[in-house]
DNA sequence: AGGTTTCGATACTCAAGGTAGCGCAAATCG
DNA sequence: CGATTTGCGCTACCTTGAGTATCGAAACCT
């Protein structure tokens, strides 16, 4: 049966092209930075048009979420007990945010939406959502302390990589997650 | 005597113009965003010619880190105790960045500081350094530490802003108060 | 083959950071 | 007063980068 939807529409198909331009996206960010890597220059890296880029995506910004966003993935909300839980998410978000070019995009693309509300509202909903979501499921806490998690977390490992320009060290890391446990922990909650 | 700087250089002396800049530039940054706050408009807000701005400060974000730093001014570190006086450093920058224009300049600066390691240099040195000192002989505590308490507090309070775009309503800033205090506390410090 | 859609390429618009040069204004020195 | 020195306003300009329009060629379906 034809369905509302036909199984393959007329005309040449799109050229699965996603999974290059995210690579190249993050290589060019990693190597020039965020300003420097222009979609002409991310272009040249596939060998593909850059009026092919804006035909998929409708703005840089737009990009740079869809690759990160495939670069997270989902969160994987492991532990068995919540502190665990608490402590390999946030482990797992610092360890993205240091792989190469994720943490230069992500600073980015969110300095970016500081003065751009269209892509704040991308950020938002197609970024951060999904994962305040997961959270919010997975430790039975209301959305506004996942939200205030999320700023702590997400935050804190930015400013660091934003003002070295490095991502936060292990030590560190180890640090964010025994000071935000307690703070979050099942019996120490707010007065 | 003519001392080394002679007290008054020949020539036309520099027009005080700092004030009206700084102020022009936040409430321009406060009514259309850091990045349609262009250099043309604060001039134009002003009266200034533009070409003066850029005699006095050589980019635009080197003048708006003198912007930011003359809207904090100092810290006032104050407290008997080493709680209050934590408490009362995280409030007021908390403040200062809720304060119209601040909170938008200082994210945007910060984002754009991720591609241009000449502005993190700035930022970092003028704007981060004397408040990391003063926090550093306040505190007693070593610079990695005094600069993980940085990165958690303003990375935390600009997340939001740039997430939102409105700073932290108070109840939050009293989360983040509660969760810093016990991991900075004297008695409690990591392993 | 004919229809439909996508791709690549070129060329373009527009906004914004930043610069150069000119004539004038305001100060000091003699 | 006049000469010099320095700063200001103005206009015009350069450069980069985001985003758009157009057009011919390519790939798929019937």
């Amino acid at each position: 049966m034809t369905s509302t939807a036909s199984a393959r529409p007329p005309g040449r198909p799109r050229s699965g092209v996603d999974a290059v331009v995210f690579a190249a996206t993050l290589s060019t960010v990693h190597e020039l930075g965020y300003a420097r890597a222009t979609v002409d220059r991310i272009a040249a890296a596939t060998g593909i048009a850059k009026t092919t880029i804006y035909r998929r995506w409708p703005s840089k910004g737009a990009l740079i979420v869809a690759c990160l966003l495939d670069a997270f993935g989902p969160v994987p909300l492991e532990g068995a007990s919540r502190a665990e839980l608490m402590s390999s998410a946030i482990r797992w978000i610092a360890a993205k945010i240091g792989e190469p070019g994720v943490g230069d995009a992500f600073a980015g693309v969110f300095s970016d939406a500081v003065s751009d509300p269209e892509l704040r509202e991308i950020l938002s909903t197609r970024l951060q959502d999904p994962y305040r979501i997961a959270l919010q499921d997975a430790l039975g806490e209301p959305e506004n302390r996942v939200l205030f998690f999320i700023d702590v977390v997400v935050g804190t490992l930015l400013h660091r990589m934003g003002m070295t320009g490095e991502p936060m060290v292990d030590a560190d890391v180890t640090a964010l997650v025994e000071m935000v446990l307690p703070y979050f922990a099942e019996d120490a909650g707010p007065a």
